[in-house]
DNA sequence: CTGTTCATCTCGTAA
DNA sequence: TTACGAGGTGAACAG
């Protein structure tokens, strides 16, 4: 990755139109060929493009290192009044990525897999059981042997609590004269606003799940002792 | 900001849990406290705190520095396994900030200024005319002087048809008897695709507006002749 | 302070 | 390639 630390302007036309007066900033190119454009300030790069453009040099009439970053939709224009640092570094060549733990399928995989943590005696039927209304994601009979379906979501909403009841109601279409009404679950590791009174409303059961349980990865520890802190 | 190129591994946990297995990375840490670990590849930080949060230094048991970055509700550990360049660069202390151009607003207002683009004669009512449905972005009046609605997007997608549709609804249930029905316009620079079949379907008439007509500043030249340029 | 909408959204995945 | 939905979405704005 090479980092440019650089008085620049830059103007942005594409998707949109932007121009950046001339300040100082960080810019950096990467292997792949993006470039971003970051201020001393957020997460967020002020420009930025993604990979597969074509990078010309060129100079403007005051003399300037002009760069620009082209595809067929977009073009990035820096000009480069003052670089104060220009470094190359590298880096992973082959980046292993982002692992995500604790995520919906880890959690439907645990679940199914773990029952009777809706109650004493349940047991799992099927994953992606298909109804009416599309898949839902876990039907499980209770202790008395009667079907329940269940929706899992990380995080649950209202439009959690909306999707079981089509998934229900689908399936309750189909169920015999006189078998007891399938009846529906919301699991999640956090339900919000608005979730829990919706629930009740429409008799849809949540359920509260700890990520500790289905993680792969234990959360980390507490900060260890002795350490130094500074806040902002 | 300050620039650290390091072999580190990162967890977080908050929003998500994810795990960053040891990898040569850039670190970026921010005047206002925000954190950011790019790879060489894109645009987007690997992992990322925003402003607001404490930072900690402390060591692990293999001897190596752990920062974590931690607020209420989010936590960043990194452990910097090997640091391969650490520098400090005074920035821009006051970032000029992004100007954007060419926007949904600029646009509003040059419609508002030039209704003769929609047919000779044609006059402005009102901006942000209020209707059942909520406000139309305009209403003008053509050459015989009967209203019509304009519904304005930068880009227009099919959503925008349903919107001019529910305003055209709104205000044509309070037309007078025998009165001509008042009819939709989307205006908008570019359309997206299903959007202008969509329109025919719903009567609902589209206009172009190039945008070098409503912007502030003249897109950027042609690359100068002479330049050198690499594609990837 | 929360909730809603917009974004040069980005990024994946299925059709 | 395009359309659709989720994101550790972030950021601006209204209530």
């Amino acid at each position: 990755m090479r980092l440019i630390i650089a008085e620049c302007s830059v103007t942005y036309t594409g998707r949109g139109d932007t121009i950046l007066p001339r300040a100082a900033r960080a810019i950096l190119l990467k292997r792949d060929g993006a470039v971003s454009i970051h201020s001393d300030f957020g997460n967020k790069p002020l420009n930025y493009m993604g990979k597969g453009n074509v990078h010309s040099v060129s100079t403007d009439d005051e003399g300037a290192t002009v760069w620009t970053f082209d595809t067929r939709k977009e073009s990035i224009r820096i000009v480069l009044h003052d670089v104060m640092t220009d470094s190359d570094h590298l880096l992973a060549e082959l980046e292993p990525g982002l692992a995500r733990d604790g995520t919906e399928p880890q959690l439907q995989q645990w679940l199914s897999d773990n029952p009777q943590t809706f109650g004493v005696g349940w047991t799992t039927v099927r994953r992606e059981f298909l109804t009416g209304a599309g898949p839902v994601d876990l039907l499980v009979l209770d202790d008395k042997g009667d079907p329940q379906a269940v929706e899992i979501k990380r995080i649950a909403t209202a439009a959690s609590i909306y999707q079981i009841n089509r998934y229900v109601a689908a399936l309750n279409e189909e169920v015999e004269e006189g078998d007891p009404a399938i009846a529906g679950i919301v699991a999640a590791v956090e339900f919000r606003p608005k979730t829990v009174e919706l629930a009740a409303k429409f008799g849809v059961r949540l359920v509260t799940i700890p990520r500790a349980l289905f993680m792969n990865v234990a959360p980390p520890v507490a900060p260890a002792a002795g350490s130094t802190s500074s806040s902002l």
